[in-house]
DNA sequence: CTGTATCCACGTTGATACTG
DNA sequence: CAGTATCAACGTGGATACAG
């Protein structure tokens, strides 16, 4: 998303917010930076593993166009970009965290039953 | 998703949420199932404007795998069938809550910086 | 180091027509 | 009414090679 005109407009605020997070690496992305604060590229992707360069540049340009990360670009030699939230990317982090609880929760009932029953 | 082997170990909490809520109507799903309660087919398909039979009763049928959605058959002429939500939908309905209102909040906003600025 | 550019496989979504 | 079947179109995600 964010590449100009991919909303529709939305039924909920649910729709704005999941398109904005929609993206396979994005919650962790989030996260990520949430929890680190400024994070470089290289540094993003040793954290994802599994991330193709393809995909983390993608996703954080959108989520740049999307208000959510502010990118920063020092004019060094070896060149070196941060990455950190904007206010938007913190306050979304934030509402995702009753659904992560939710899913946290919901993970650990299933390895219940898995093993238990 | 639900469909078996589709789901991959999980990084945290948000992706198993994520995963479960992500589908082009799921969440919209929750919302009318949690507003209306019990809900018949052909009254969720009318209100969700735009979805596809397929799409709808696909959606169910993966919500319905992953114990948010109960559906219940009436065995008369001509067929009812109603869904609704299980207990497990209704919490993962509330921790929504938290984005939807960001989602919210943020429609509004956007839509401030356009009309104003 | 930080990206870009291609090409490709796959899943999701959608339109349409048909069935019990 | 409540689905099922089929086919097509599209977007997302991934691998690899190359560039500033």
């Amino acid at each position: 998303m964010a590449a100009g005109a991919r909303r529709g407009p939305y039924v909920c605020g649910i729709d704005a917010a999941m398109d904005v997070v929609s993206g396979k690496w994005k919650s962790l992305i989030l996260w990520e930076l949430n929890n680190y604060g400024a994070r470089r590229f290289g540094e993003l992707r040793r954290g994802l593993p599994g991330v193709s360069e393809k995909m983390l540049i993608q996703h954080l340009r959108e989520m740049e166009e999307d208000g959510l990360v502010h990118r920063e670009v020092y004019r060094e030699v070896p060149p070196r970009v941060e990455y950190s939230l904007t206010e938007d990317g913190t306050s979304l982090n934030e509402a995702l965290g009753p659904l992560g609880a939710w899913g946290t929760a919901r993970r650990e009932r299933l390895t219940i039953e898995q093993s238990g029953v």
